[in-house]
DNA sequence: GTTAACGGTGCAACCGGTTGTACAATCGCA
DNA sequence: TGCGATTGTACAACCGGTTGCACCGTTAAC
């Protein structure tokens, strides 16, 4: 049953369709206010007719857009997929640019190939926007970015931000999110607080640890502090070096909720129990957060939120627009853990 | 520091800089043999020299080629990331075509509108390929597909193959599967045997079960066939059931890796050991396969190869080839369950 | 009755490459 | 010396849209 394939029709065979120059059926089928409706009509009649679709690569050229938008993301694909926060950021990405005519392109760079291949893909103009998931890992990159001049959206802050002046940066606000859980510990009246963060050249760390310090003071001592990876594996970890340390302590700030997890595990295996001897706070409020024994109490962080507005920024850019710096508001989810 | 955008430099400007023609620049770019060594250097230099990439939008519209290839994907992104098959799968894909110029798309079709937005694309013909990793679900956009003449690589059999004439197909061979999983109960002595499977509108469900059954004929009888969801709470409450029928059984085959520890969990808790009392295979070998306790003996699915010869496949087919059918070969894994 | 204003349309150029074909220059050979 | 074959290059058309500008026919104003 294999039934001939069409060749596209073109906008010259609805023109002649419609008895029009090609000029005035393009014009006509873009709205334009120079064309009267009775034209309009026609014209458009004549392009249902032949089932005329604008061809995308045509079009592209004329206007200069291919209407596509690079997702640029630094870590493996394996990675990517385990790691819950990026599915909810991409989704936002995603659902906005759903709206609009742009196709959202994921563009890995965690490899020199791949970042190779995409350096070549950003010099052959083949996005009008880049979206940058992880900047702080990408700098060659951003620096081709800036010099082709593409419209490119930053996903988080880079310390010193040497491209503000260039780039559009949308990020939540971890101090502020430091402030909150911290905030929550000292209405518990806890007092002495141990912190187990994700690495420390992070910079969302050092944010959340500034807006916990703000608010707790001495009450969470430099030595209490613990950098780490961002799995419960990690926390786990953590948590056995502090018991081992032997020191009181009633809190804990986590910097994941994983790493909440594993802390729990851990203090359950010492006989601690959560919350009645030690107050637990996670980040992030990902889906193990509720499942948490108990539920764990955490800082939201709006990634969906975050990715509709990078989306938006990345379309405004292509515009025209001057870059912009947006930051988003953390939340405190109260459950059980504190 | 805001660098001057430098606009990006033409063919044009090339030809000028190497005192050619655009036409024997693009010829010597491309390294035709029509352009003499002496001049093919010179028009290099000079392209060097401006810093010059060929404009992916141009060149598309003149080769007519977008040099972009959709991965078609049915399910939200949400469970498309929890899902490692697709992630093993999407990175075949991935690595394959970053050896080419082409770039791959994810395109989601689980809603409505974006099953319009799909089509919309297709027609525009924004992608010189399509690969179809859930064909069985996307019949209307394969029906577009097909009438447009799109190059396109179903992931998996269709029954009935309605399409086989039209599209390529790429696919593991799930009866050789399900031969496997049996043999294995059959060496290992188990004659009761229940199976705990995905939907039963899943055409590789019907094939795995169709190998079951070529080998243990009777061993497996229909009222110890149980369709239920791929997950783990799938398997154990599938596995609950089973226990309360207190039928005699000391084999399960399971659909995937994740029922297959959900079923062990409610063996377990029955007081039940597996291998001892129950052999249990899985479906896949996953990361969760291996840290089973005991390690889960399982079928593995070669993914990532299988998304190595779907991008091959849809490369060939844009270039010209006739379509093809692949069928991929499944492998046991032996591990403890058994 | 002439002319200015204006709405509607078409011509042609353009976006940035690729490619069929014509043409000029060089060479070999009769 | 004259011819055809061969090589290297340029001209121009083309891919499929968009858009600046000129032009046409009305109508309104003077």
């Amino acid at each position: 049953m294999t039934q001939p394939v069409r060749t596209a029709p073109t906008l010259a065979e609805v023109a002649a369709a419609a008895g029009v120059s090609r000029s005035t059926a393009s014009r006509a089928l873009n709205d334009s206010p120079r064309i009267s409706e009775e034209t309009k009509k026609r014209v458009r009649a004549a392009a249902k007719e032949v089932n005329f679709v604008p061809n995308a690569r045509g079009r592209a050229l004329a206007v200069g857009r291919t209407e596509i938008i690079a997702v640029l993301v630094t870590e493996p694909l394996s990675e990517l997929f385990s790691d819950p926060t990026y599915s909810e950021f991409l989704s936002g990405i995603t659902e906005e640019l759903s709206e609009s005519s742009y196709l959202p392109v994921i563009l890995q760079a965690s490899s020199t190939h791949e970042r190779n291949r995409a350096r070549e893909h950003f010099e052959r103009r083949s996005f009008d926007a880049v979206i940058d998931v992880s900047p702080y890992k990408g700098s060659e990159l951003l620096e081709v970015l800036r010099e082709l001049g593409v419209p490119t959206v930053l996903c988080g802050q880079l310390e010193g931000h040497p491209y503000r002046d260039v780039f559009s940066t949308v990020y939540s606000d971890d101090e502020e999110g430091g402030h909150f859980a911290a905030l929550a510990m000292k209405d518990r009246g806890r007092k002495d607080i141990v912190a187990v963060l994700g690495p420390q050249d992070n910079p969302a760390v050092v944010d959340r640890l500034r807006g916990y310090r703000a608010v707790l003071g001495e009450d969470l001592p430099d030595a209490n502090v613990i950098y780490t990876g961002w799995n419960s594996g990690d926390g786990y970890q953590a948590m056995h070096q502090i018991l081992a340390r032997e020191i009181a302590f009633d809190g804990v700030l986590c910097g994941s909720d994983r790493i909440a997890a594993g802390v729990i595990t851990a203090l359950n295996e010492a006989g601690l129990s959560v919350p009645a001897d030690v107050s637990v706070v996670g980040f992030d409020d990902h889906e193990i957060a509720a499942r948490c024994v108990p539920a764990l109490t955490t800082v939201r962080q709006p990634l969906r939120e975050e990715g509709h507005m990078a989306a938006n920024i990345a379309l405004d850019m292509i515009k025209g627009a001057e870059p912009t710096t947006t930051v988003m508001h953390m939340q405190l989810v109260q459950r059980d853990s504190l």
